[in-house]
DNA sequence: ATTTTAAATACTGATATAAGTAATAGAGAATCT
DNA sequence: AGATTCTCTACCGACAATATCAGTATTTAACTT
């Protein structure tokens, strides 16, 4: 053990850890005791009733840095980095039982001090797989009791150590009384009492739990976990089934006692699975035929029992329909045809068993259905003798995965060699040697996934980026391997979720649906607890690594056949090439490494359909996704997803892991719980017409046709004018970007397409996350109803609604709004849509030979799905009987400006984005327009010339986009752009056109100033605050970031509460990229946990648009909630809301509400407070005169320290000095608060100055000095009432 | 009549020099002229054309004419912040000064082809052009980007190369002319090192004697023994040094589309042994140049390989039958259109 | 066996790369003298 | 302290430069006492 303990010092973070330790007491000595910052929380929450705004958490206020949560109490960046990437590798040495690393791991992890309370969790993992290992009850009990006495005297156990102790205890022990004893003795260790014991679900086993209980009687029933209860004490009419059931281990697949109390016929055919399965599957087939026989219970056609009987309900064998001529049943056809409620429920009950099952294989056998796909292709062109030059794609996949395979288990068994030291170092040479060392590293994690699968993931990864990252024919290697790194890792995650699920469950045999469905809620929640448990993600690093293995081995083995002509003879000649290639390119003189893709293979590529790269693991769910718990428990069930994205900054995962499990963001998880829940399906009328346009592979509309292979212009000839060389360049480029840019539309309509079919009858719904400023977003790439028109004119609601009057008017509101009709009062627009029913019809029927109508729409696709919609509601005797999937949407009038004029009050501004009631919609954009031209026209009678001649000019359209983005902070030069990009059209003189841009931007800016003054105040003081915040210093600041005794690197991001106690992180850092070797190439990547410097300038520029975003993100989610309570299906995409037509009424209704709700308090003195409690004590750098009395005074006292000090004195001191004074005015001793009181820093000598110190006196010599951080006061609100909203119909329409 | 050199004086009211610089110690012009032996070079001085490229403060041009008289001397410049000062001290002389940027490309065009003010003679290709000279001053930003197209359009025969092989004294930061007079087997050899190596002869005229001259290549220095001058000769002072080099274009018949993609990706890894860099050509390439280059010499590296020997490459490349589409080696910008 | 010293290895940071500054030009921050 | 030169340039979803070497830090080995 030794020996691994110094091999592992060698090549990991150990030693650096060991190293920093030393300077880094001393920074952890000068930090303020724990105490003194809880202290500062915002007053007691008295939370009653409806809480909207939860007073933020503690820990959110602390004015201390933390990046990371408890479990991550480090504040020194360094260390919690190696922390991370040793958790990392412990939890991946554990995995792969490399016990000895394992400890040695165990060692380093101890060392760090500032993680000692925590690190029992850490020992608790290390113990299970000990326990599991060692086989052996007293060897266990002894080297706990020698780890926790001499190893680490420091750590004390806890009740998840005894839960492993008694687990193993009633594995391993045989006779009743020595398990009774041992576990007597366990349960009376308890630290938290028994109860808290028997709360490690993720330890306990059913079993354990059953024999705990009932045989030995050692706890009572009441002890265990709610949800465990049910398992082991099964209420009378389930005993039955459940005695049977719990012996079924014994005796497999007998059938006598295979026969549940429902009265299906059973066949013998259960086909026992592949162990690896694990039983559940087995009995699962059972279930199944349940699902056929609930569904054969319905009413149907004969036809439908006909689909249902013949389909296969075997998960294993059907899990989507990716095949084109192949037809599934139609689920929502069946759905639709039933009639009464209660069939209805029982049809979905079924349904929802059978998608269960399916959800499951979807999200954990993708990549064996792959293989199994190339396998079939493979085994068919065998046998019909097909292996020929031109290979299906497929056929020559299996190949290459057959190749593959061998030499990744080669390199995963020298992996465990090294990792176990078995290997013979002596005889090596130093190129072996170095490999090996390597090995170390990426060993860990190459031995967790088995090989089989990483050679599938390889592959399919690399397939999927083809013609990426702008490379024509390949990709970018650094993308590639962390792709491929990271499918490994997911699939890593999936598969020990599953494991340890199986483990847990396996004792458990399940028959009737009440027992199963008791099984299954213990199962979500074991689900929870142990994607909880794995928080670890691997460094970037080690993604990289393993990436490029498994891709170096790939392109060592995969082939194709070429063609070439030789130079020589000028004869076609046939050769073997490396389907892959690594090399370089240049891009402004800068390499980039690339994967290329021979061109064959890519040709081939083109001609398939993407089925198979469609990442099987992030489709639409088949189920409700699993509702949101905690910050990364919910959506995906295997698949692990975070409730925000958070872009590789800890500090925001850090925020919310905090707040995770508080309670004060049940709202958030509330809301997109309901938008998970939303049912959709595909709208297969639109599915048709669209896939007949497709294969057709002519343009139509946002699809791109089909194009041949990229054509390039010869090149001119060598002598010509370098003029006409960069000419050919760039025409090169534009045509290579045209065909990329074609290429990818055209790619991502076909996954679109793809998934539409597969989903074509079913029932699915959309698990989403938020981004990081609590924005919803499908977790499902791809397809989703954020997508594109196309995307969204395939999905309609899966539950149909009856129109009712006000539903037959919303469809046709609806309608015209998608043809872009919706700046007129709603009747007006109900009148666009009558006086086009012909149209309407036509488009309906016709689709693709008619008129085409719908095709003029703005929105065409969602336009057609309109008119059929509306075609079938007039079929109808009475329309407002009509069954309504249509989802319509109601979008905020510039919601941006909305809740900028919320905070601002501006009177004029509210009106003008419909605030306030009025019988008309208000257009914004003309509005602005109006004044433009009022300004321009005042210009031109002064005689300013260019007003004159633009004041014709000013349509709506040319100021729409810069009035939009204005609320995004668009710079002066930005908006000029695009106006330039208008006024070109009108203009034909370029530079005319631009100078005529830069005046009319100018225009504009002031008009919309005009209009929404208060708004810009706000939006003006926002941006302030942020740029203070991030050029504040903290009194504990790094002394390492004082690089030449000058300022210190600014640390602090602007982080805030969102009105649902959201805690929101600007991640905006500078961006510190580091070469990472790989087997490949070095790539160039940044370390996620690493913190870095503040990036002023996007904290700035930033924040005004994300504090707006967070606002319109609660809204939304308030919504959401607030419709899901009452029943309504909603659905939303950041500022347009959907719902059913017949419910558009009420929700718009809701949604004023919330909205009024949300702007009741003053939202932004709000945000004071929390900036004033989250960064007190801060400080900051200020410019004042050198003349003033303060100036001289700091001066005074700078020199007599220096004095003291017997050297100049620096920044670093100064802020070291008012450390030392907060800590004694914190301090609890009233003796030291007295010397904190009487001590005088230079900050407290400009704090204490009552001058208003802000930056003024720019004529003069100025000098820096400290001074508290202070933020500038809340512009004035002006007078709009925001309830005067509660009336306003054309708010959202 | 001698034109007035332009003396320090009345340069101080230029304030930017984008970055350029200039020597301004007019004995070491004269000697650099010395050195250069124009007369040897341009027999008949009374046909020699001087175009002068980014001239400055232009007392080197005022030298020129003043030493050798030449037929016709056009400056080129389009810096606002110098144009007051050539034009006021060109009035009158016989140094001409066409108003152009010389980055464009169509600078020259309409100088030569549109208003016809300067028209080089074409000579064969078999000697170095006895007409026309080019004298440059690239040590600014953008200086060496252009001094290495230059150095293509020799390559390519282009541009004012298109009328023979017209010899160029080009003023480079220091930085530029180790790197270009680069040898196989140093350090820094590198693409340009190699352009240059294939279609010019370049040799080190003079250099700042700074602490940076050891980064020359000691034999170079020893050959061209370039003039040294002190870093104070420099105007803008405080600056980094700078080299001026004489490069005389060679007569060559190169496949330049494949010589270039060869040179380029193996560069790339200049310390790898061919044996593993090959490989980086295209799908195959190792296997392919493998068979057919003996063990030995695929254990050099790409910055030991000599001219020769790149040009050996590139034919073995241009015969694979099975070689990558070499106008394909570039990257499309990610470009959104929103 | 322990300490000291030299050699070997690992790690970090700097620099060069290609070769029209893509079309645009002004504000604000960072760096240099 | 003051001028010059970089760096961006509307938010989010989003997606990325690399080889090489000099110089330093650390480890290993070699050697001495």
């Amino acid at each position: 053990m030794l020996r691994y303990s110094r091999l592992y010092k060698k090549s990991n973070p150990l030693c650096t850890l060991v190293r920093t330790q030393r300077s880094l007491s001393s920074v952890t000595k000068l930090l303020k005791p724990a105490t003194s910052m809880s202290s500062t929380a915002l007053g007691s929450s008295s939370r009653g009733g409806d809480m909207v705004f939860p007073r933020p958490p503690q820990v959110l206020l602390s004015t201390k840095f933390e990046p990371f949560d408890r479990s991550y109490a480090v504040n020194n960046a360094s260390e919690s980095k190696d922390l991370m990437n040793l958790w990392s590798l412990l939890e991946a040495c554990l995995h792969s039982r490399y016990i000895d690393r394992a400890f040695s791991i165990l060692k380093s992890l101890y060392s760090v001090k500032s993680h000692r309370s925590y690190f029992i969790d850490d020992y608790n993992k290390f113990l299970m797989v000990y326990a599991d290992t060692q086989r052996d009850m007293k060897e266990l009990d002894k080297k706990l009791f020698e780890d926790l006495q001499i190893t680490f005297p420091a750590c004390e156990y806890n009740d998840k150590t005894l839960a492993i102790l008694i687990h193993y205890a009633l594995k391993y022990l045989d006779d009743t009384h020595s398990i009774t004893k041992h576990c007597q003795t366990y349960f009376k260790m308890n630290t938290n009492g028994v109860r808290s014991i028997l709360s490690n679900v993720e330890v306990l086993t059913i079993q354990d739990y059953k024999r705990l209980v009932n045989d030995f009687e050692l706890v009572d029933l009441q002890e265990l976990p709610a949800e465990i209860k049910p398992l082991v004490h099964t209420p009378k009419s389930l005993s039955d089934s459940l005695e049977s059931v719990s012996t079924s281990e014994e005796q497999p697949s007998s059938p006598a006692m295979q026969k549940p109390s429902t009265e299906i016929s059973l066949d013998s055919d259960i086909n026992p699975l592949p162990k690896d399965v694990g039983e559940l599957l087995a009995v699962d087939t059972i279930g199944m035929k349940v699902v056929r026989h609930t569904l054969l219970g319905l009413s149907l056609t004969e036809q439908q029992k006909e689909q249902i009987r013949s389909f296969n309900f075997d998960t294993t064998a059907n899990l989507l329909n990716f095949d084109k001529d192949k037809e599934n049943i139609d689920f929502f056809a069946i759905y639709k045809t039933l009639k009464t409620e209660e069939e209805k429920e029982r049809f979905a009950k079924a349904l929802d068993e059978f998608n269960q099952e399916r959800q499951h294989q979807l999200e954990n056998r993708a990549t064996d259905a792959a293989k199994e796909r190339w396998k079939h292709d493979f085994e068919e062109a065998k046998a019909r003798g097909d292996l020929s030059i031109q290979k299906k794609l497929n056929v020559k996949l299996w190949e290459w995965y057959n190749q593959m395979l061998p030499l990744v288990k080669e390199e995963v068994s020298r992996c465990s060699q090294v990792m176990e030291n078995t290997s013979e170092t002596d005889d090596l040479n130093a190129q072996e040697r170095r490999q090996n060392k390597a090995r170390m590293d990426y060993g860990p994690y190459l031995t967790l996934v088995n090989p089989e699968k990483m050679c599938v993931i390889t592959i399919l990864e690399l397939l999927k980026l083809n013609s990426t990252g702008g490379i024509i024919e390949g990709m970018r290697t650094a993308r590639a391997v962390i792709s491929v790194g990271k499918a490994i890792e997911m699939e890593f995650r999936a598969e020990q979720l599953l494991k340890s699920e199986s483990r847990v469950f396996k004792d458990i045999n399940k028959k009737s649906h009440e027992f199963k469905m008791l099984v299954q809620n213990a199962r979500a929640t074991f689900r929870s607890m142990k994607i909880e448990s794995s928080k670890i993600l691997w460094p970037q690093e080690a993604r990289a690594k393993i990436g490029s293995i498994l891709i170096s081995m790939l392109i060592h083995v995969a082939k194709v056949r070429v063609e070439g002509v030789d130079p020589v003879t000028n004869e076609k000649i046939h050769g073997e090439a490396p389907a892959f290639s690594h090399g370089y390119q240049y891009h402004n003189g800068s390499k980039l490494g690339v994967l290329k893709i021979h061109r064959t293979l890519v040709h081939q590529l083109n001609g398939e359909r993407l089925v198979a790269a469609v990442q099987p693991q992030l489709l639409p769910m088949l189920v409700k996704p699993r509702p949101w718990k905690s910050w990364n428990s919910g959506g995906y069930y295997y698949t692990q997803s975070s409730l925000i994205r958070s872009k590789d900054s800890p500090e925001q995962v850090a925020y919310l892991k905090a707040v995770s499990d508080t309670g004060v963001i049940d709202k958030v998880y509330q809301g997109l719980n309901v938008l998970g829940e939303t049912a959709w399906t595909i709208n297969r009328r639109v599915f048709d017409v669209m896939s007949d346009v497709w294969n057709s592979g002519k343009p139509f509309l946002e699809i791109p046709g089909i194009q041949d292979k990229l054509v390039l212009t010869p090149q001119p000839p060598r002598e010509s004018d370098p003029s006409v060389h960069r000419e050919w360049k760039l025409k090169n480029k534009e045509l290579a970007n045209a065909f990329s840019s074609n290429r990818s539309a055209r790619c991502d309509a076909n996954y679109k397409l793809e998934i539409a079919r597969a989903f074509l009858g079913e029932k699915f719904y959309f698990p989403h996350n938020l981004d990081f400023r609590g924005r919803a977003y499908p977790l499902s790439p791809h397809f989703n109803h954020l997508g594109n028109d196309m995307s969204r004119g395939l999905l309609i609601f899966w539950e149909g609604k009856k129109l009712g009057p006000t539903g037959v008017k919303w469809l046709k509101v609806h309608l015209s709004n998608l043809f872009g009709f919706d700046k007129a009062s709603l009747e007006d627009r109900v009148g666009f849509t009558e006086s086009h029913i012909e149209d309407i019809k036509d488009s309906a029927q016709n689709p693709l030979d008619g008129n085409g109508w719908w095709k003029q729409a703005d929105k065409p696709w969602q336009a057609l799905a309109t008119c059929i919609e509306l075609n079938e509601m007039l079929k109808m005797e009475n329309p407002e009987e009509y069954v309504s999937h249509q989802p319509v949407h109601q979008d905020g009038t510039c919601n941006g400006l909305q809740h900028y004029a919320a905070l601002g009050g501006d009177i004029e501004g509210a009106t003008q984005v419909n605030l306030v009631p009025s019988d008309r919609p208000q257009d914004v954009y003309s509005h602005v327009a109006k004044l433009v031209v009022a300004r321009l026209e005042k210009a031109a009678r002064n005689g300013d010339e260019t007003a004159g001649l633009l004041k014709d000019k000013i349509k709506r359209k040319v100021v729409k986009q810069t009035v939009m983005t204005n609320v995004y902070g668009v710079t002066y030069i930005g908006a000029t752009h695009q106006i330039d990009k208008q006024l070109s059209n009108v203009f034909e003189d370029h530079k005319q056109s631009y100078e005529l841009s830069k005046y009319l931007t100018k225009h504009v800016f002031a008009s919309v100033r005009e209009l929404f003054e208060g708004a810009h105040l706000i939006q003006d003081w926002l941006g302030e605050c942020a740029k203070r915040i991030s050029k504040s210093i903290r009194v504990d600041v790094d002394e390492k970031s004082f690089k030449n005794g000058n300022k210190p690197d600014f640390m602090s991001s602007v982080i805030w509460t969102t009105p649902l106690g959201l805690p929101i992180v600007q991640p905006y850092r500078e961006n510190c990229k580091k070469q990472v070797a790989t087997n490949l190439q070095t790539v160039f990547i940044s370390d996620p946990f690493a913190v870095n410097p503040i990036n002023a300038r996007r904290q700035k520029a930033g924040f005004p648009p994300n504090f707006i975003h967070s606002l319109d993100a609660s809204h939304m989610l308030l919504s959401a909630v607030e419709c899901g309570s009452n029943g309504l299906d909603f659905a939303a995409v950041h500022d347009s809301y959907w719902t059913h037509a017949c419910d558009v009424d009420k929700m718009n209704v809701f949604l004023r509400e919330q909205f009024i709700k949300l702007h009741e308090v003053d939202l932004i003195e709000r945000l004071k407070n929390e900036f004033d409690q989250r960064y007190k004590n801060y400080l900051q750098i200020l410019k004042i005169d050198k003349k003033s009395d303060l100036a001289r005074s700091v001066m005074e006292l700078r020199k007599q320290l220096s004095k003291d000090l017997g050297r100049p004195i620096t920044l670093a001191d100064e802020i070291y000095m008012e450390k030392k004074r907060i800590q004694l005015l914190e301090s609890e001793d009233p003796e030291e608060q007295a010397k904190g009181k009487s001590m005088v820093t230079t900050v407290s000598i400009v704090g204490s100055s009552q001058d208003n110190l802000i930056e003024k006196s720019k004529d003069g010599s100025c000098t820096l000095v400290l001074a508290p951080l202070t933020l500038p006061q809340i512009p004035p609100k002006g007078d709009f009432d925001v309830k005067e909203l509660k009336n306003s119909k054309y708010f959202f329409s | 009549m001698a034109i007035r050199i332009p003396t320090a004086k009345e340069l101080r009211s230029i304030k930017h020099y984008y970055g350029f610089k200039y020597l301004l110690n007019s004995q070491t012009h004269e000697s650099i002229f010395q050195k250069l032996q124009i007369e040897a070079k341009y027999k008949d001085l009374s046909k020699l054309k001087v175009l002068d490229l980014y001239p400055g403060p232009s007392n080197h041009s005022a030298l020129f004419v003043n030493l050798f008289k030449p037929a016709q001397y056009m400056l080129m410049d389009s810096r606002p912040d110098f144009l007051r000062h050539i034009e006021s001290f060109t009035k009158g002389t016989s140094l001409q000064f066409y108003k152009h940027d010389p980055y464009e490309w169509k600078s020259y065009i309409d100088l030569i082809e549109k208003d016809k003010l300067f028209i080089p003679s074409i000579k064969p290709r078999d000697l170095v052009h006895d007409e026309c000279l080019v004298i440059a001053n690239l040590t600014g930003m953008i200086g060496e980007g252009l001094f290495m197209q230059w150095l293509a359009c020799i390559g390519n025969k282009n541009w004012l190369q298109k009328y023979g092989r017209i010899r160029m004294l080009v003023w480079v930061p220091e930085s530029t002319a180790i790197k270009v007079l680069a040898k196989p087997g140093e350090q820094i050899r590198s693409k340009c090192s190699v352009v240059a190596d294939t279609f010019t002869d370049t040799r080190l005229i003079a250099t700042t004697n700074s602490t940076s001259l050891r980064k020359f290549n000691s034999k170079i220095l020893e050959k061209h023994e370039p003039i040294l001058f002190p870093t104070e000769d420099i105007w803008l002072t405080g600056g980094k040094p700078i080299s001026l080099l004489e490069v005389t274009p060679k007569e060559h018949n190169v496949d330049l589309d494949n010589w270039d993609y060869v040179t380029k990706h193996l560069l790339i890894l200049k310390s790898t042994p061919l044996l593993e860099a090959l490989d980086s050509l295209g799908h195959g390439a190792k296997d392919y140049f493998t068979g057919k280059l003996d063990r030995e010499f695929l254990k050099k590296t790409a910055k030991d390989l000599d001219t020769e020997e790149f040009l050996y490459l590139t034919n073995l490349f241009d015969k694979w039958p099975f070689k990558p589409d070499i106008y394909m080696d570039f990257i499309d910008v990610f470009q959104d259109n929103d």
